[in-house]
Order: structure tokens, then sequence, then C-alpha cells
DNA sequence: AAGATATATTTCATTTCGATATATTAAAAC
DNA sequence: GTTTTAATATATCGAAATGAAATATATCTT
């Protein structure tokens, strides 16, 4: 899904300014699987105003610098509703935690702890975010069946990382430090 | 991560063309958390060879096009360990599939029950792919304990995912047949 | 014999990322 | 009470990555 099409998606729930739209991917309801910074949200909101599909009101706010909050179109709603119609591209995960524990056997028995160990409290960050009764839909409390589908799949997927990382831990660290061993005496019988 | 560290760590392993590191990233052992097209991985090895992070040789092969292998230099092992020693960035996970079913309210009952079969079926053929014992590494059949780490974490996973869609499938399905026929008593009353 | 599939690299326009600059105000620390 | 930090808000732009097509050769399938 190109960011034109998370924007929109993100105005169809409600108007929202760029800045508004990068904490939907950051926070929000999409924020475990769309994405987007403001290089590429700004664009794309500009290039959709020119193409009708998003109309721009400029809103002074007391006590707070002025922003500009965009509206989706019914040419703009026909758009996100096509890119729906189309099959999705393959899902992609993108680990860099994954790369690093792959080379495990390069790294010390301390490291690998504490990467599983950081790993395992960003996703229970995010269990407690997905789970909490207050993270409502940008101030829209009703969740549409869909959102809520999206919603526990995420803590589905977030838990059973959790499962993993605490279940494999002791092997990963046991394994390592047999490395480490084996390093210590390869360097005494060196000397 | 990015492309040229990703190269380097395939390279790790051993020598590679470009056409070979994209295997790798494709149906290898890195697929199910890293990534790269040729048009990211040939510009990588050029800028790694001009600073000697690799070396290339340029293999004549009987019945098949012309090669060059890639070899990593001890500098481009020191530069993987370099990456690998910072911290890792956040996992992100990019998902059509969850951004469609969000969205699951505008779409007929027959349209989910088809985005999550095909899901599905994606899922367990990634699932035969990494249970796989002959899935060798490259060609290299002896697995580290950190390969088989990250095997055993994306085998995990998408065990998981099936296991969710499963089991929400019918109350996806339902909810959506629900709102069609909500659809069409209102289009009735409207006659 | 034709067409599809696999090996192999290059190129390039479009898209996206990531970091920085700019400005204002609220909250927190000292 | 004042400085610093955090949050709100947008714009810009070089660097990096994506994705698709162009090019070439050889094998496998029908």
């Amino acid at each position: 899904m190109d960011i034109k099409t998370s924007c929109l998606g993100v105005l169809s729930i409600c108007d929202a300014s760029g800045y508004e739209i990068r904490k939907a991917f950051e926070d929000g309801p999409f924020s475990h699987f769309a994405e987007g910074g403001f290089g590429s949200i700004y664009p794309a909101l500009n290039k959709m105003e020119a193409d009708g599909l998003v109309t721009c009101t400029t809103q002074a706010q007391d006590k707070r610098p002025a922003k500009k909050v965009y509206s989706i179109t019914t040419k703009g709603r026909l758009a996100l509703m096509d890119a729906l119609a189309k099959d999705p591209a393959d899902d992609k995960y993108k680990s860099d935690f994954l790369f690093s524990m792959f080379f495990a056997d390069f790294q010390s028995a301390r490291r690998i702890e504490r990467l599983i160990d950081d790993r395992i409290s960003q996703f229970e960050k995010e269990i407690s975010h997905l789970g909490d009764p207050d993270n409502e839909c940008m101030g829209v409390p009703k969740m549409t069946e869909g959102a809520d589908f999206v919603r526990r799949f995420g803590l589905h997927m977030h838990q059973a990382a959790v499962e993993f990382l605490k279940e494999e831990k002791f092997r990963a660290v046991s394994a390592a430090l047999k490395g480490e061993s084996l390093v210590n005496q390869s360097s005494e019988a060196a000397e």
C-alpha cells in the first residue's frame, strides 16, 4: 500500500492534519502494520489535493501553531476503495533484531541476553498499547469490526513473539556462553 | 539494517553473485526478515567493492551466463561486526492484508473470506519452507545456533498467524455477511 | 519448434526515508 | 523564576531504496 492510500485510510476515519496522520501511523490504530514519515506524508497530501482526492482548510488554533486540516473527498473515497479491491501485496517483516540474532555465534552471551530482553520489553509495550481500551481510534471511540480484527491480530502476534523469546532465551544465552568458553580455551591454548 | 550490511551478512556465509544474494533474500535463510531487489543489491556491491569491503572475480560458466562472484574481505567482516554491535532498529511489519482487513466493513463477505484464505495459504507455504530440513543455508548444510534461532522464530510466528486466522475467520466473515444484509435491507426499504 | 522458466546484470524514474530547519507553546526541572 | 525539554505543526531536500523494464543466454516443457 503506498503512502497516499495509507493517508486516505486515515482520512476516511476522520479529518486530520499531516501531523495527526503521522501520529496515527506511530501510535494509532495503524501503528503495527503501516508507516510513513513527514517526508512522505506532506508531499502525498499536496499531490492528492492537486488531484482532488482531499481538500484542505487552514485552521488557526489558540495556543498552538496553525494546522492544515485535510478532508477526504468522494473521489478520494473511490480511490481508497479501488486500492482495497486490488489483491494485497505480500506482507513483509523487517527485523534488525533477527539479523543480529542470525549472527549470535559471533556475539557475547551478555549481548545476546540484552538483545532478547530489549525485544521482549518492546513487544510487551506494544501489547499493553494494543490491549488498552482507552486506545481509541483517533478519538473515535466506536471501533469497527475490521479495526478490532487487526487490533486482535497484532495482539496475538506480539504475544506469540514474547512467548517464543521467553521460552528460547535460556537456550540462546547458553549456546553463546558455550561459544565464549571455546574461544577462551583456544586463546588459552595459544598462550 | 541497510542493504549493504544485509549483503555482507550473506557474503559472510559464502561467496555469492548479486543474483545469488537476491535468492538468499527471496528463499534463503534471510527470507523472512530481510529483503532487497536487484536495484539495491548491485549498486551496493559496486560501492562496497570500491570501499574494499568485498572483492569481485568474474567467473565464466559453462552453459550459463558469466557471473561476478563477490567475496567478503577482512575489512568487510569488521564492517559487519560494527553494524551488529549497534542497537538494532525497531522491527517493522508492513501488511496490505491488515490494511484491507481494517476496512472489512466496506467489503463483501466473499472478498473477506478470500483475503483470509489467501493469507493462510501464504503463511502455510512459508511454514513448510522454514520447516523443510532440505532448506539448507545456501548449500551450507551446517546451521549455526543463531541461524536456527531465527528459523524457529519465523516458524513460530507464522504458525501463530495461521492459528489466529483460522480461529477468527468465521467471526470476520459472519460480520461481513451481517453488514451485507443491512445494506440489502436499507436498499429494499428505499424501493 | 515455440514458449516458458531459470540464470545473470544493468539502468533509471519514481518513491520513500531520514534528518534538519523553523516556529510556537506547555510542562518540567533546576 | 528561568532554563530546558517535550509536544504541536509544517517544509525541504539529499540520500537511499523500490520496482519495473531492458538485455542476454541456456534449459526445460509441451
